[in-house]
DNA sequence: TAGATTGTTAATCGATTAACAATC
DNA sequence: TAGATTGTTAATCGATTAACAATC
């Protein structure tokens, strides 16, 4: 079992992929799998998959396999989902609604605790029981409220002021939707989802078919 | 200059990237700038900026650097984007309309021509002049209006059943943020936006920190 | 021309795959 | 015990970085 730190990006990308699979195996009542099943059912290589899950502990046995559920639990706890995460989302547009919508329906441990905008039109809305507060209160709200992820659902020219109140307010990571990237102080973890660089890669690939 | 199939996913992926500080530096009205210069601004290695251009052609000169304005416009052709792309948008809740506003008023060159629902509530109403059209009429309009990329904000039950029918529809591409990995054929450009991946990171991120 | 910087080849690094002894 | 399958080491592959001759 390597150090934490020392996993590699490529691994920890590949981790949902595994816990999704898991799950859908749960459902049908599947209790062992082997890596040569799973890496049919997902693609992987049943070596990449024993490489993948060893960087973690010897979750398996020799001539059985791996327990699925077992290993279903063992990667959500190396995944951090053992523990309940408490978000606010900045920007109360459609994005961040849906957003609000989805953690709230279907990610048990992902909670919204609060939702912000400038906006005088949403400022005083609920969504999903959440009331939308002014933005101007933002940095109060997290000195007196433990948050864990801020959630940057602005436009582009305001992603750096929020990523810079979020981390003063001293969320441990935050969830960047504007397509810009955002600067943060190295404790402070960083994910960028940026839907306009995925889906020119979609048109890169239309425009671009195999072979 | 390669073979277009042949470049990697990894440069392909970068492109977006260059594209972007290319703008920036263009609003700044710089007018060359070098891999050296390039590498200080984005992080990338000069010497990587250079293998991934030159997998398209040289573009640089020795002595001089790259030419920003012609750069930005070579990439954007690599990229595709010198076209115009016709999109559905299958799901209309938060998310869909978050993709729609924000194709309309930011993405030239991406048209939502069509938005689709099977919920009641949702069919009739417009998004930025956008009627929401009832699912059930999805396969008629794609066989009278050529669609290019036909994106899946539904529910993950029904987002295979919804992507067959985008393919027989003789879409180009599929963007799906359905949390669940589609099928389709080979010749059909498939971009997954697995948000609830991307969290997972991010949680992975926080419950290990670096060193 | 001299200096700067590319284009490109070679070296390194890291990730994936193959192989097989260990062992359930 | 025999068969199956892991855990793990070694081999391969691909991507990144370094180096430098070509050349603007």
């Amino acid at each position: 079992m390597k150090e934490s730190g020392k996993i590699s990006n490529a691994v920890i990308r590949r981790l949902p992929r595994y816990r999704r699979a898991l799950k859908e195996l749960m459902k049908k009542d599947v209790e062992r799998i082997s890596s040569n099943e799973l890496s049919a059912l997902i693609g992987y290589t049943a070596s990449q998959i024993r490489q993948d899950l060893n960087n973690f502990g010897g979750f398996g046995q020799q001539g059985y396999g791996y327990n699925v559920q077992g290993l279903y639990t063992q990667i959500g706890m190396i995944m951090g989902l053992d523990k309940d995460y408490k978000m606010v989302i900045v920007g109360s547009g459609n994005l961040g609604q849906a957003i609000a919508n989805y953690a709230t329906y279907y990610r048990a441990g992902f909670v919204v605790v609060g939702m912000f905008d400038v906006n005088p039109k949403l400022i005083g809305i609920s969504i999903n029981g959440i009331e939308v507060q002014d933005y101007e209160v933002l940095g109060e709200f997290l000195k007196e409220n433990k948050v864990d992820i801020g959630i940057i659902c602005t436009t582009k020219s305001s992603a750096q002021n929020v990523a810079d109140k979020l981390c003063q307010g001293n969320v441990k990571g935050i969830w960047n939707f504007a397509p810009m990237d955002i600067e943060v102080s190295e404790d402070v973890a960083l994910e960028n989802v940026h839907l306009s660089d995925s889906l020119n890669a979609l048109a890169y690939y239309i425009s671009h078919p195999m072979q």
